[in-house]
RNA sequence: GGGCCCAUAGCUUAGGUUGGCUGGAGCACCCGGCUGAUAACCGGGAGGUCGUCGGUUCAAAUCCGACUGGGCCCA
């Protein structure tokens, strides 16, 4: 009920959403409410979620606030519905690249090669230190928009637990046979020195100018006859000393074009066009690709040496006629189409970089160089052989490591590989059952890239990661160890305790092998952050070491992170549901869009135009970022400035915290409330609990379907109608001297209204739904179980269509008479004679009877309301009304003047108003007496003598006598003129008695 | 080069699945009103070739196709 009324500056007017944030989060700190509602009731059903867990060595961005909010909006929802939430644990991704470089950073560490100098015990446990280093401004962030977890609990990747967790998966998936070792072309980092899979290199395209070179290789002829070149085309020359072949497509059509000194080249007739514009082709000698078909060529460089089957043309399609000259270059260590073609051929490798990818001194001219600074040294070469043929450049875009923007290489490695080739079809017809948001991602994108999944690159020559736990021993026997038991058992004694699965405590262990007892030595790999966050939802729970929540055979509910996260985890989470559990990782996926700033442009630190998270909160209030966010297409890339989310907290939660405020400035006096509510009988209150009653509605199927934008948008209406419509109307309801049942009514009305709509708001806007319902409530932020998280839901009442849609009808008539009196000419306050509304008499707006009458009548303020039949013939002339066809068929006629008497009146009411407004302006208060003097011309003084009781009512005076006019001329006498009458009036406070 | 998505007033958005009244609203703007929610409230106005072109249809913002611009993903 409602609480005390608010001392100066301290109702919710006023007070910026930022202030309430801040005082709600007093509220909630102070009795620890987060943390006792976080999990939900621990009766509910579960509904589950997983955090993704974010990299808490790097900083938080606005883009994180948004996924934030969506999640944080269901969540609540669920846990107001009753739910245990399953689970609400905070997450970190502790290990990977992005926690070693930043300790590489730290000590000036450029390479692989000083990380061992440095130590790598040491090093590692720096990366332990740092992988939570922002961990705090998370938090921060968190608590600033409202997100609740647990962060006392998190689960970390890194943990112990957590990582006999992630070993019993891969052991799971080795026993399947889909983790596997291979050696295959992968792009790799030269700078980190390790592979990285398909999904980090989507991260890191960008645009990059490359050499374009054409060179010539010479045809090695049987017969004597025209020197013949095969023209090839490269964007790597660095890649032409390990050329082993040359692929051509055995249907497409090539063409020798006439070179130099009675030379031919060869190329295909396609890029003829291109290459030698001026080449009349209809003259030219024509081949077929399959002519060509094992005639041997004499290779660019001469370093990878003879071997059988090296140095030939051979047939692909994968060769495209469109690009290059048809002639394709290929070096089977550098690609996975020239491994294909490579291994196809049986041509073996030639690959002379090193793991910085820096030349060795097999190739002298460029020993040392890094590949991309072999570049211009080997053109130069060709150059100098003559084999050179264009060399330019090409803008094109290029992979880069996501994390140290280095350029990549692909090239051919031992690495282990989950086989998701192999469960790509399951994959698919897992990913169907799940409700993606947008649901084109469904089929869509993600469908597509799981339809044509590769084998994931699962090992890392790194350091800071889960170690894979493979061992092999000298006799070729290998043992996957899928827990710390098993390993102690290999180990033949107990772990050292506290047992840490990394790296050095992991590879200081001697173990034998189970089936020869020669001693194993693991594989010095780790592996992909992502197989560890895909395993979230059941390594959080140490599962299957320990019994908790989690069920192999229940999917996730709910999960919610940007649309990048469809080739990083949501990928990885389906990819372990389904090879270990056989069924999909969760049932519904709600993506969003990149944030941009206000001129549309991506936001990043170099540009300046990035948003920090912490200060726009901390300025804005949570809600208000939150609310910007809901109001847009979050699925589509969204602009974000201080200027919209200021904007989008004030049309909703601004204008709600002013009906607020109105009701606590007129709420019952607490003698008068009683405990149960009346049912409403009064039109507007039965219009306005109709409206509130479908939109619970509405907003519960929003959240059912994960559909934020729509819930927000319901709310958002009903605060509108809330506002202008029953409030507006109510107002003088709730003025009245004495409690009236009438009063009583619109008073419990609104405030259970407003109580409702708390808690439909309580999942959008955590902090102004708790600060409504704090000051709906006795002892305001007094009590720490009466939370509006801890309400129940509303129930969904039955709706009333009937009665929505007449209100609306109504209101269009309104505001068709409205207009009507515009175009009359006279203010509102000049009462008019007579609103004539022909039509139906079934309308809708007529069955709200006699109260629907006096609203409207009230609203154009006319005297009478007159209905009339469709086919009336009654006349209304021009001359003295107003007419309007309306587009449901009603016809409306409105009095163009008011008469002589309903004139007066006007006048008397507009003196009021001016008298009123004065004695504000004097600095009176409502509540002073005053002494009023009044003078006035005819007819207004004669109007205002014939009202003098009223007028000493409304402005707490003695019933003035009006004076003659002229007034006197004096300073303290204020003079008025309006529509043709004059008013002048001294007002004085009266002295207390 | 391939795939997916987006396009409604200056800005944000409703409507599009199921084609049908004059395409709704908020902010900003102009005019006016109200003045016991006041950095609030109410009315009116101006502002839209519903990205462009074509098709289907009695009828297209809505269905189909192409194009333009923007975004994302893949190669």
């Amino acid at each position: 009920m409602g609480g005390p009324v608010p001392e100066e500056g301290e109702g919710a007017t006023g007070r910026s959403l930022a202030e309430v944030a801040v005082r709600v989060q007093e509220y909630w700190d102070r009795f620890q409410i987060p943390a006792r509602l976080v999990h939900g009731p621990p009766e509910g059903p579960p509904f589950r979620f997983t955090e993704g867990p974010p990299t808490a060595n790097g900083n938080p961005h606005i883009g994180h606030v948004i996924s934030r909010a969506l999640k944080d909006t269901i969540v609540r929802y669920r846990r107001l519905r009753g739910d245990r939430i399953v689970s609400a644990m905070a997450g970190w991704d502790c290990h990977g690249l992005p926690v070693e470089l930043e300790i590489e950073k730290k000590h000036g560490i450029r390479s692989k090669r000083q990380i061992e100098e440095y130590g790598v015990a040491r090093f590692c446990d720096e990366c332990r230190a740092g992988a939570l280093e922002v961990a705090a401004i998370w938090e921060e962030m968190s608590r600033r928009m409202g997100y609740w977890l647990d962060y006392s609990h998190p689960y970390k990747t890194m943990d112990a637990p957590y990582i006999e967790s992630v070993w019993w998966a891969l052991r799971e998936l080795y026993g399947q046979h889909l983790l596997e070792k291979g050696h295959y072309c992968l792009p790799y980092c030269p700078r980190c020195e390790t592979a990285l899979s398909s999904h980090e290199v989507a991260q890191g395209y960008r645009e990059t100018t490359d050499p374009s070179v054409t060179l010539r290789l010479r045809l090695r002829e049987d017969v004597a006859g025209p020197r013949r070149y095969l023209l090839v085309w490269t964007t790597t020359p660095w890649t032409l000393p390990s050329n082993l072949l040359v692929a051509a497509r055995a249907d497409l059509e090539y063409v020798g074009v006439p070179g130099p000194e009675g030379a031919e080249y060869l190329l295909a007739s396609a890029a003829a066009a291109r290459y030698f514009p001026e080449a009349d082709l209809a003259q030219l000698r024509r081949y077929r690709g399959r002519d060509l078909e094992g005639r041997f060529y004499e290779p660019p460089f001469e370093f990878a040496g003879p071997a059988p089957h090296r140095y030939r043309v051979v047939l692909d399609d994968s060769v495209d006629p469109r690009e290059g000259t048809g002639f394709v270059h290929i070096a089977p260590s550098f690609g996975p189409e020239d491994q294909r073609i490579g291994e196809r051929e049986g041509v073996g490798f030639y690959d002379p970089l090193d793991g910085r990818a820096v030349f060795t001194d097999v190739i002298p001219p460029v020993a040392g160089k890094g590949f991309k600074a072999a570049d211009p040294i080997l053109l130069e070469l060709l150059r100098s052989s003559g084999a050179l043929v264009v060399s330019t450049t090409l803008r094109h875009t290029y992979p880069f490591c996501w994390r140290c923007d280095t350029p990549l290489v692909y090239r051919a490695l031992d690495s282990w590989f989950v086989r998701t080739s192999r469960f790509s079809q399951e994959l698919v017809s897992n990913n169907d059952q799940v409700a993606w948001t947008p649901a084109h991602l469904k089929a869509g994108r993600f469908g597509n890239f799981l339809g044509e999944a590769k084998d994931w690159a699962l090992s890392r020559s790194r350091y800071w990661g889960t170690p894979l736990p493979i061992w092999r021993c000298v006799g070729g026997h290998e043992v996957c160890v899928g827990s710390f038991e098993e390993l102690a058992r290999l180990q033949g004694g107990p772990l050292p305790a506290p047992f840490d699965p990394h790296r050095v405590a992991v590879d200081a262990l001697l173990l034998r092998c189970p089936e020869c007892g020669g001693p194993m030595r693991r594989e010095p790999y780790t592996i992909d952050g992502w197989f560890d966050s895909g395993a979230a939802p059941f390594a959080q729970y140490h599962y299957p070491f320990e019994s908790g929540p989690f069920r192999k055979e229940a999917a996730l509910d709910y999960v919610a992170e940007g649309l990048d996260q469809t080739r990083g985890w949501f990928y990885t989470m389906l990819v372990l549901s389904t090879a270990l559990f056989r069924r999909p990782a969760y049932k519904a996926c709600v993506t969003n869009g990149l944030v941009l700033d206000d001129q549309g442009r991506k936001m990043s630190k170099s540009k300046g135009n990035a948003i920090e998270p912490l200060s726009l909160l901390a300025k804005m209030g949570g809600d208000a970022v939150r609310w910007a966010f809901y109001a847009v297409d979050y699925t589509e890339p969204m602009r974000v400035s201080e200027a919209t989310v200021r904007l989008a907290g004030q049309r909703s939660l601004g204008t709600i915290l002013n009906v607020l405020a109105f009701y606590r400035g007129n709420a019952l006096p607490a003698a008068a409330r009683r405990r149960e509510p009346a049912p409403a009988t009064a039109l507007l209150d039965r219009w306005i609990l109709a409206r509130q009653d479908a939109t619970v509605e509405r907003v519960t199927r929003a959240l059912d379907r994960y559909d934020h934008h729509d819930g927000a948008l319901a709310i958002q209406e009903l605060v509108a109608d809330l506002s202008t419509w029953y409030l507006r109307r109510s107002r003088p309801r709730l003025w009245t001297e004495e409690v009236t049942e009438d009063r009583r009514a619109a008073a419990e009305t609104l405030e259970g209204v407003l109580r409702t709509t708390a808690v439909l708001l309580a999942p959008f806007a955590p902090f102004t739904a708790e600060a409504i319902h704090q000051e709906l409530t006795e002892g305001p932020y007094t009590d720490g179980s009466a939370s509006v998280h801890a309400a129940r839901w509303p129930k969904p009442a039955p709706p009333d269509p009937g009665m929505l849609r007449s209100m609306e009808d109504l209101r269009r008539w309104v505001e068709a008479a409205r207009e009507l009196r515009q175009r009359a000419g006279v203010k509102a306050r000049f009462p008019l004679p007579t609103l004539v509304v022909r039509c139906a008499a079934d309308a809708p707006a007529r069955a709200l009877g006699p109260e629907g009458d006096e609203l409207l009548r009230d609203e154009i303020n006319v005297r009478e309301l007159r209905w009339e039949a469709p086919g009336a013939t009654t006349e209304y002339p021009e001359a003295d009304w107003v007419r309007r066809p309306e587009p449901d068929g009603a016809m409306l006629f409105l009095s163009r003047s008011p008469t002589p008497e309903l004139f007066r009146e006007g006048l008397v009411r507009e003196s009021l108003r001016r008298l009123q407004t004065a004695r504000k302006e004097l600095g009176l208060r409502y509540s002073d007496p005053i002494v009023l003097e009044l003078w006035a011309a005819e007819p207004l003084a004669d109007a205002l003598r014939a009202e003098s009781p009223r007028i000493g009512r409304e402005l707490l005076s003695e019933p003035p006598s009006v004076m003659a006019w002229p007034a006197p001329a004096a300073d303290d006498i204020l003079r008025w003129e309006f529509e043709g009458a004059r008013l002048a009036a001294r007002i004085r406070k009266r002295a207390p008695v």
